[in-house]
DNA sequence: AAATAAACTATACAAACGTTCAACAGGCTT
DNA sequence: AAGCCTGTTGAACGTTTGTATAGTTTATTT
């Protein structure tokens, strides 16, 4: 899904350093959307400038224009390219809580970050900056993901696995606080541990403990908190 | 702590609109600073133009300079109120988890939720803006916020309330995911539940519901999840 | 090979930004 | 009353922003 989808042409032709033509592989257009997310990901939507983006892509700002309209339709574009990763890695599949059967647990999260990998330092900080920059859109992909995440309670609630006693109206709300965490806060996780949150070992050990806790609890004498 | 500090006179003489003499009881400086406050947490420091903020605070762009030598040194000025405000309500008291004894944990709660709620919805923005924006400063904040939670857990693991195969590691961050859940996600709690998660009743339940997944987890079968 | 369409570049423009500065008003000191 | 300091104003500066547009190169069509 990188390589090449121009409709007219094998790619565009120009002159490198040397004068010898030169064919990039990538369009300008493509080259721009990939520009534009790691940047946007990295910024923040109003912390890139036009230039900054056609400088990273390796061509002229009016290129924007031309292919996208404008910095907001690019933005459009861009998010447009995210949610269809974004439906990819959550959408389907039930890599979920739901069927947690002991190793195979693990065995299923392992897997699942292993898919995700390569894509996971851009794709993440683009999921961060949309949940936090106010926009429309940002609140359509959070209610998607607090969907996905009640889904998951939903089906575990189904099995009759979650205590009758546990309050339904923040329940999917903690479950997304745990698990949006390090996506908000990985900076500091990375002051603080040396290396990021999503660093696989610590991924998998977070995955222990966030499930530790949603099972058992972490305190030793139970029930002495509410009334 | 609101009403004239200045150390010259007891206010700054204008005219309104019936040409009638005037005394502005709070200097331009301190408007200024609340202005600015008020805006940064609302929009955050690049969302904001010195323009915006003379303009809410009712005084000329160039007092910013005079006073503060320019926006920066004004976001200075604003962090070093915050971090006062936000020791004062941090920083003393045991507040926190660890003398939880039934009712009195909720009294508790209550009583600190009462006491910060006036500042709160100002003082709750700035913290979040402080803690996403990517400042040495937020860093500092985060710190320091994190010294404070480990400080409660320490407590409680000193008192041996704390299984010990709990993940010590994990442990001080998935206790921040919980508590800035809200702090970072408000927007979207607002959408999903009408009011916001600061609201009264809904802080008070959100407490029960996190501290009673902590104590005892959320599961009907306990420990199926690791190994 | 000529013509048309698409990709792309370079420059110009108005608006908004943070900052600077000359001027002025009011209260305090002498 | 004169002088001075502080608080305050309003306009100007240079820079950066997103956008617009005219022109050039490359690719496709006829």
């Amino acid at each position: 899904m990188v390589v090449c989808s121009a409709n007219h042409s094998l790619g565009h032709t120009f002159l490198n350093d040397q004068n010898q033509s030169v064919v990039e592989l990538v369009s300008g257009r493509e080259r721009l959307l990939k520009s534009a997310l790691k940047l946007f990901a990295e910024r923040g939507f109003d912390g890139v400038s036009v230039r900054d983006i056609a400088a990273d892509a390796n061509v002229s700002g009016g290129l924007i224009k031309h292919h996208y309209g404008s910095k907001e339709g690019l933005r459009q574009a861009v998010d447009e390219y995210f949610i269809s990763r974004f439906e990819s890695f959550y959408g389907t599949g039930d890599q979920h809580v739901e069927n947690l059967q002991g190793g195979e647990f693990l065995a299923t999260i392992d897997s699942w970050v292993s898919s995700v990998a390569d894509e996971w330092p851009i794709f993440s900080r683009y999921f961060r900056r949309a949940l936090l920059e106010e926009t429309e859109w940002g609140a359509a992909l959070f209610k998607r993901y607090f969907e996905i995440v009640r889904g998951s309670i939903d089906r575990l609630d189904a099995q009759g696995r979650i205590r009758p006693d546990v309050d339904r109206l923040w329940l999917p709300f903690l479950f997304i606080f745990l698990e949006t965490g390090t996506l908000l806060l990985d900076q500091y996780i990375e002051k603080s541990l040396g290396r990021s949150g999503y660093d696989r070992d610590l991924w998998r050990r977070r995955y222990l403990a966030y499930s530790d806790m949603i099972a058992r609890g972490i305190m030793i004498e139970p029930g002495n908190t509410s009334s």
